[in-house]
DNA sequence: CTGCTTCAGTGATATTGTCACCGATGGGTG
DNA sequence: CACCCATCGGTGACAATATCACTGAAGCAG
């Protein structure tokens, strides 16, 4: 199936030269992995860069026993530039990427990669950005880790994942693993917001009941 | 005053082609900057790509309240991206760099960088490895700050902080700052690594008196 | 020496994480 | 339908870390 000119969809690529899109569009295949598929991690480099059409990667990093905190997604129109870090890194290190819905991507071979990052500025600029974009991410993830308060980062993760809607499936492990937290912690402090109304639960289901008094809790970060 | 050819000095630059290595050090300008200068924070991105010649620069957080953690230190023959990152990034984010020693540096501008990462494939692989390697620095961060203890996390610190020798002049708050905790927290693991003998304190001053046994416990990580 | 500033020590309390365990839920399956 | 049972969530006790409020000690400057 043919996905048609991506390069138009996103406002990264659309703001590249007819040109470079134009070689873009050549080189690159089309990519498509289920949901759940392991896309990197320890051991797993694909050799190419990765750019995404449409669906979400979920980038989380596990410890020896076993917690687990998500790093950052990737978004369609992003690119996932842990899997160059990964090219170039030696070192065993063990964040992974999770197809965490069915996933259309794009994959650049490593030799066009280069070639077009070579010749196109506004590729190079393009591709810098990613990488300064997870450096930033990443720094506010240490920062929340290492300052903020867990009732705030998990209001504020509620809200992210909720997205436009009021609820969220979600069970209280896979909260916990959003924030490199316990289960019993946010169960607990979901429990406070049950008893403060700000949501209602059912066994792996989160109803966001105040929106705006979540809101200004996750704000106090 | 001179500095020499210093692409010969650093493995990472040592290893660029003749004619790359030339063009570097006819575009670049050197640098010294005193030791507590602040290389770049929160409304002061340096215009330039950085590389480091000699001393050290660190590289920090601080929160809202305060409180401080150091991400990573550039040494001679690392390159600072977060500069970069800086450049292309609006979003308000609070890491800044001090040059912790007296620091000479070389800045490459950032059209000579531009035509640098197009024109030379080697000089573009330097600058994307500079890149991975910090990221994976904020990976180690994450993981020690959201999974590490911070007894084991201390004495890895006071290891490499110490360096070759068995002493290192640091306050607890400056300790502290370096793992994003505080300060009275520090002065308790410090004193029980006291009474267990693997450190002594005068203020302002650690020696290491147990070596082996800091490195195992910092090998519990 | 005196005074002052910075540094370190301490107890009380709050927050978060760990451990061990239990009961509840809900989707199969006989 | 009734039972099974894996998964999910709840709970108490305790440990680790952070915060707060305060104290005393060390060393420098006059």
């Amino acid at each position: 199936m043919n996905i048609g000119d991506w390069t138009e969809r996103f406002p990264g690529t659309r703001s590249l030269p007819p040109q470079v899109r134009k070689r873009l569009l050549d080189a690159a295949r089309v990519m498509r992995v289920p949901q759940g598929t392991q896309i990197f991690g320890p051991g797993k480099a694909p050799d190419s860069f990765l750019f995404l059409i449409e669906g979400t990667i979920r980038v989380s990093q596990t410890s020896e026993n076993g917690r687990e905190i998500v790093l950052y997604r990737v978004e369609a129109g992003d690119s996932c530039v842990l899997t160059t870090a990964c090219i170039l890194a030696e070192e065993a290190y063990n964040a992974e990427g999770m197809a965490e819905t069915d996933v259309v991507a794009v994959t650049l071979p490593r030799t066009e990669f280069d070639r077009l990052s070579a010749e196109e500025a506004s590729f190079r600029s393009f591709v810098f950005a990613a990488y300064s974009r997870r450096l930033i991410d990443l720094l506010r993830v240490v920062d929340d880790v290492a300052f903020g308060r867990i009732d705030v980062r998990l209001a504020d993760r509620l809200l992210a994942l909720a997205g436009q809607t009021n609820d969220l499936a979600a069970t209280h492990q896979q909260l916990a693993s959003e924030l490199g937290s316990a289960r019993e912690v946010i169960s607990r402090v979901l429990q406070d917001f049950q008893k403060r109304g700000l949501i209602t639960q059912t066994r792996g289901h989160i109803t966001l009941a105040d929106r705006p008094a979540l809101a200004r809790l996750a704000a106090s970060a």
